[in-house]
RNA sequence: GGGCAAUUAGCUCAGCUGGUUAGAGCGCACGGUUCACAUCCGUGAGGUCGGGGGUUCGAGCCCCUCAUUGCCCA
């Protein structure tokens, strides 16, 4: 069964070749599992299109795989569904960029053409990310693939949207939105970063009739000419006297009222405050609150219309600049100073978003938004970290209307219709009679998105999938996408299907390079995932990204993480080698009974077990990084460091019963880590797995290991415990007087009560410190003289090292050795002679102290003696 | 302005519901070609767990406060 390794993993190969054969098995698929299997599902995070892989990537795939690897093996009907999102603003502007390098662009070609460009390109380049996506190992049903364009999923978009609009929760209004000139659409407020920049603050005077000024201050003075108002605090002493009289717009003379309202801040500026309600926020409340008229004074392109008088045509900032050096010519200008003010940009290209009335459709939100926090304070859904509740129900409660339409063409159009004398129609398709024209407008891409978990299984169609795979289990994704999707997920889940569409959502952080700083181009710190792969495969990427995170936090990578891991990748597929080629003939699977089990492998067993308990439990708690960890410690510095030297004994010298057992427990507890660490490293664990012996086909589908309590033994985990701890204490004298390693020397042990233990493995000093007999100190005899001495527990070793030892040293050690130890029997002796420990702590709590301090006391005692005997 | 994180060894990070002598990797120092592995093995140095106060028998962990950094919301 067991075949030759090569002397390393080829993992370029073996990638390729596994992947491709656990897809052809279709075991990426939850029909590989028994038909009343429980299901567990993921909707994957959909990529844009538009996307190249990046270490975001990496991670979620990483995770999630991790999660659907871990519940197949425990019998689940696993499926993970993956897909892309057609990513509306970042796709169109990579089409249009390649238009524009073309030297055309979208409206010379027109709209149908332009979705056809599109449709091609996304033909072309769309399935590259999911191509880079299979690279990372991610086991999801590639049959199920779907993108947010489909037929069927634009079918649920329709239905949705005209639900909604026919239960009154959509409505077309003109209302301030956030207005992108470049992109020449309405972005939602999620999609506008604020930031604080330095500006300018334009101070100057607004005429008011009687002759009189009030001075005004502004940090956008273009906006002057869309003015409806000036407002004033209406207990201003300042200027309170002018509340209700007439002003009048600088250069155009247009006549607006002063008004009083409490919401202008007597500190900032000149205390007065004007008010353009089409193109600021607060702006707009003060008009609604005073029934002012809203004057918008910008074209699309963000150029200013004919309410600009003779502004018409420039520029906003062009314009800016004009009206002030005009302003200043009028002795309308007071001064200009530096001032901080947060900026809006849009989040994609960073231009300057501007506040504009225009005519949007738009969600009622609050209705789908109670629900939405009900299910998380009912706990019916969970969020991981918990901490993001907080800022989850903080958002969903302030929520605003949801402005869904888009003016851009890639999406999925509003299923809206206009009739001739401007009614609105919202349907699948126009009503009888003519002179209907189709909405322009598409939808948010978030839009549909929102509907992920429940359309790409069938919705609204009740297929198969959907009641099988519906509600899904886990929503990984990160953090930063909260709002903007996972809120949306939850709302738009219960509203249409009546269940919270997974029961649990685990986030993510942000990958940051490794001294924390976020990578970008600019920064000049991208890593590229597929160089990390290309160099040492996908498995130690993967492990670098699972331990190295812990829930909502980001992660910042580190490299040298990486290639220490695709050390540790060769350091797994060296035991596998060292496993495979001392096997000879059948090896009987599974484990042999404890009582027929040498001390070393009854406590890798105990070590495994209690592995597989901790692991099973860190899984079942989402703490894969402690996990991937404890496997890595276990099988690095437990398995290979300790028991396969160990093993060598029984290997080399044992008789053939011996041999076959060790062989048999080699065997079985590198076949149980490889199955705890599949998930995390799934080409090499299933490629080894292949050459050990092995019951099933394959890895992937093998089961999890499950803890047998029959193997715990503290029995065990002590004695050996004590042994290497006498081992390394050997090594640390024979280091520290610098006996050449291959030099041979003797011991002589006062074995205290372990008795039985030095008659059975006083053998394995000989290869693991090079002490080639232990003899046994009889009772009344005496140590030998010029000697180190090594105490652990009851136990003393007496290293006799005449031609080494200097008294002195040896004397200056165990002194030292001596301190310490006192050290901590003082503070040991204190706590169990503290009342308030013995009648508080658990029991379990005080028994391990009195055992820790009764082996620091056996130990110091025997230092003291030594000392008193050989040091004066 | 409100909120949330983070602050642990030179660097990057773990540390679960408070309970052995606070851990790992990298880096560093010293030493190693013995039949799985030099992509390795052994040994070691290195931390007042950001400061201060508190709760507790017991605090890296809980509470208060301050500082620094980052993020989210307004």
């Amino acid at each position: 069964m067991a075949n030759t390794m090569a002397k390393n993993f080829d993992f370029k190969e073996a990638e390729r070749r596994l992947y491709q054969w656990w897809q052809e098995k279709g075991w990426f698929k939850p029909e590989s599992a028994p038909a009343d299997a429980e299901p567990f599902v993921i909707s994957m995070p959909p990529p844009n299109v538009t996307g190249a892989l990046h270490l975001g990537h990496a991670l979620f795939v990483t995770v999630e795989d991790i999660m659907i690897r871990f519940e197949r093996m425990r019998g689940k009907a696993a499926l993970w569904v993956p897909g892309t999102d057609h990513a509306g603003i970042a796709t169109q502007l990579q089409v249009e960029k390649m238009l524009r390098d073309q030297g055309t662009s979208r409206h010379e070609v027109g709209r149908e053409e332009f979705l056809a460009r599109t449709w091609q390109w996304k033909e072309k380049y769309g399935g590259a990310i999911t191509q880079q996506l299979r690279l990372l190992g991610a086991s999801c049903d590639w049959d199920r693939e779907r993108f947010t364009l489909d037929d069927q999923l634009s079918e649920a978009v329709q239905e949705v949207f005209i639900s909604l609009w026919d239960q009154g929760l959509i409505y077309r209004g003109t209302r301030l939105v956030n207005w992108s000139p470049g992109l020449q659409t309405a972005v939602s407020d999620l999609e506008v970063e604020r930031e604080e920049e330095a500006g300018t603050l334009y101070f100057f005077k607004y005429p008011v009739e009687g002759g009189e000024f009030l001075p005004v201050a502004t940090t956008r003075p273009e906006t002057i000419l869309g003015d409806t108002a000036v407002a004033v605090h209406p207990e201003d002493e300042r200027y309170q006297h002018l509340i209700g009289k007439k002003a009048y717009v600088p250069m155009l003379n247009r006549e607006i009222p002063v008004i009083g309202d409490a919401y202008v801040d007597r500190e900032f500026g000149t205390g007065a405050l004007k008010v353009t309600p089409a193109h600021d926020f607060n702006d707009y409340e003060i008009a609604r609150r005073h029934n002012l008229p809203m004057i918008n004074i910008l074209n699309p392109d963000a150029t200013l219309n004919a309410n600009a008088g003779a502004y018409q045509g420039m520029d906003r900032f062009a314009a800016r600049e004009k009206l002030w050096a005009d302003m200043t010519d009028a002795g309308l200008t007071i001064k200009t100073q530096p001032h901080t003010y947060i900026i809006p940009r849009s989040q994609r290209g960073g231009e300057i978003v501007e506040p504009m009335l225009s005519m949007q459709w738009f969600v009622k939100i609050q209705p789908l938004a109670e629900k939405a926090l009900d299910a998380v304070r009912s706990g019916a859904i969970q969020i991981v970290p918990e901490r993001f509740e907080k800022v989850y129900y903080h958002w969903l409660e302030n929520i605003e209307d949801w402005c869904v339409s888009r003016q851009l063409w890639w999406g999925h159009r509003i299923p809206a219709w206009h009739g001739p004398n401007g009614e609105i129609h919202v349907g699948k398709t126009p009503p009888p009679g003519d002179g209907w024209k189709p909405e322009e407008d598409v939808l948010d891409t978030w839009f549909s998105s929102g509907l992920w978990p429940f359309s790409t299984l069938g919705w609204p169609e009740q297929t198969p999938d959907l009641q099988r795979f519906y509600p899904t289990h886990v929503m990984e994704t990160g953090y930063d996408i909260l709002f903007f999707w996972v809120a949306r997920m939850i709302m738009l889940g219960l509203w249409f299907t009546d269940k919270p569409p997974f029961h649990t959502v685990y986030l993510h952080g942000l990958v940051r390079d490794k001294h924390g700083r976020k990578i970008s181009k600019t920064a000049g710190n991208v890593i590229d995932p597929t160089e990390l792969i290309e160099q040492y495969g996908v498995d130690p990427l993967r492990f670098t990204l699972a331990t190295g995170a812990t829930p909502g936090n980001d992660i910042n990578m580190d490299t040298g993480r990486v290639e220490r891991n695709w050390r540790f990748v060769n350091k797994i597929w060296q035991m596998a080698n060292f496993v495979t080629v001392n096997l000879d003939g059948d090896v009987p699977l599974g484990a042999p009974p404890p009582q027929a089990l040498d001390l070393p492998s009854r406590w890798i067993l105990s070590r495994l077990n209690r592995l597989i308990e901790n692991v099973t439990r860190l899984f079942e708690t989402y703490q894969y990084g402690e996990a991937g960890r404890q496997i890595d410690d276990f099988l690095w510095s437990e398995f290979a460091d300790w028991y396969i030297e160990m093993s060598k004994y029984p290997l080399y010298q044992g008789n053939d019963a011996e041999k076959q057992t060790a062989r048999q427990v080699l065997v079985y507890v590198l076949d149980q880590a490889l199955r705890l660490l599949h998930p995390f490293m799934p080409f090499v664990t299933e490629e080894i797995w292949q050459h050990i012996p092995h019951e099933g086909e394959a890895l992937i589908i093998a089961a999890f290991p499950i803890a047998d309590a029959r193997y715990f033994d503290d029995a065990a985990e002590t004695q050996m415990t004590i042994l290497i701890d006498l081992i390394r204490g050997i090594r640390n004298v024979r280091d520290e007087y610098k006996v050449e390693p291959g030099r041979k020397i003797t011991a002589v042990a006062s074995v205290g009560g372990f008795g039985a233990l030095f008659d059975q493995y006083s053998y394995l000093f000989a290869r693991l410190c090079n002490v080639a007999t232990v003899t046994k100190l009889g009772a009344g005899e005496n140590p030998p003289g010029e000697s180190a001495s090594v105490v652990v527990n009851e136990v003393t070793m007496y290293l006799p090292l005449a031609e080494f030892i200097d008294l002195g040293a040896e004397c200056e050690r165990l002194n030292k050795e001596s301190a310490k130890l006192t050290v901590q029997i003082e503070k040991s002796r204190g706590m169990l002679a503290n009342e308030g420990f013995i009648n508080r702590a658990q029991p379990d709590v005080i028994e391990r102290e009195r055992a820790k301090l009764a082996s620091l006391e056996a130990s110091a005692a025997q230092i003291a003696e030594r000392i008193s005997s050989m040091c004066k």
